[in-house]
DNA sequence: GCTGAAACGCATAACAC
DNA sequence: GTGTTATGCGTTTCAGC
């Protein structure tokens, strides 16, 4: 894959707007729309693009409620953590699982309704895994910053 | 903003793939085509549909560097909390930023090339803004679940 | 609210450079 | 690699239900 300054600019403008029109990018990165498209199409076939997304407002969708979680596992085997992440893996309040460095093994983050759910999230999901040690929540009360939506 | 079962079969879809076209996805959710545009116009301009984004390998990029930072402040007053936001606002690195309960008052996720530019970023950015008073990083090794990405 | 048709614009591929 | 051109398809608007 080449990497020069045109495809940085197509990928930037797509992050920031995925639905941009073709003969509006090429303008923008100064190419003609074949040659831009062809780029593009690269770019998806090679799996730097890896797909099209729409940014929903949770808050619409019911969904206010948002925290970020520490997870300590009682054991660090490998297959102690497979059995944890195999656990969360089709939890839908689970939107991100990452395997961390520090005091704790994972860092979650959770999305729910309300306060209420989340408690229910956190007794009956995390509360009943084996594995889990310790929980450390930090809810969310604020995002100034949030580029990946 | 009306909220019955063919929008939320839209809004799932879209979050699948922001790029469909909205001839599939009216036959996908059983409307018209011009109905099913109708609809999807309407949750953008009521801003249940905040925007559609691209999604990008970072790896492929060269940014394989990921970690999420907990951070203390010095003070917890508003114009603190601001100065703080206010000097990471543009700083490329941080693609997170969330205000959150507990022992830290910042959750930030860093992505860099490698943990060397972590390490400026962290001496650089970090270090030179006078609100910060702990730092704390958990380098991610894994991420079994992203559903953000 | 919805459908269906008609006009328009864009995506896409073939071609030449 | 690039731009130009031509065609077909999707988007979008509008009348009618």
């Amino acid at each position: 894959m080449k990497k020069d300054r045109i495809n940085d600019r197509i990928l930037q403008e797509l992050r920031r707007n995925g639905r941009i029109a073709n003969a509006e990018l090429a303008e923008i990165v100064g190419l003609s729309a074949s040659a831009c498209l062809r780029r593009v199409q690269e770019l998806e076939n090679s799996g730097v693009i890896k797909g099209y997304r729409a940014v929903i407002d949770n808050l619409t969708l019911g969904l206010g409620f948002v925290a970020y979680v520490g997870v300590g596992l009682s054991e660090h085997s490998t297959s102690s953590q497979r059995a944890f992440e195999q656990a969360l893996e089709f939890v839908p309040e689970v939107k991100e699982c990452h395997n961390v460095t520090g005091a704790f093994e994972y860092l979650l983050r959770i999305e729910t309704a309300d306060i209420k759910s989340y408690k229910a999230f956190h007794a009956d999901v995390l509360g009943s895994i084996a594995q889990v040690r310790t929980i450390t929540s930090h809810i969310v009360m604020d995002s100034p910053k949030d580029e990946r939506a």
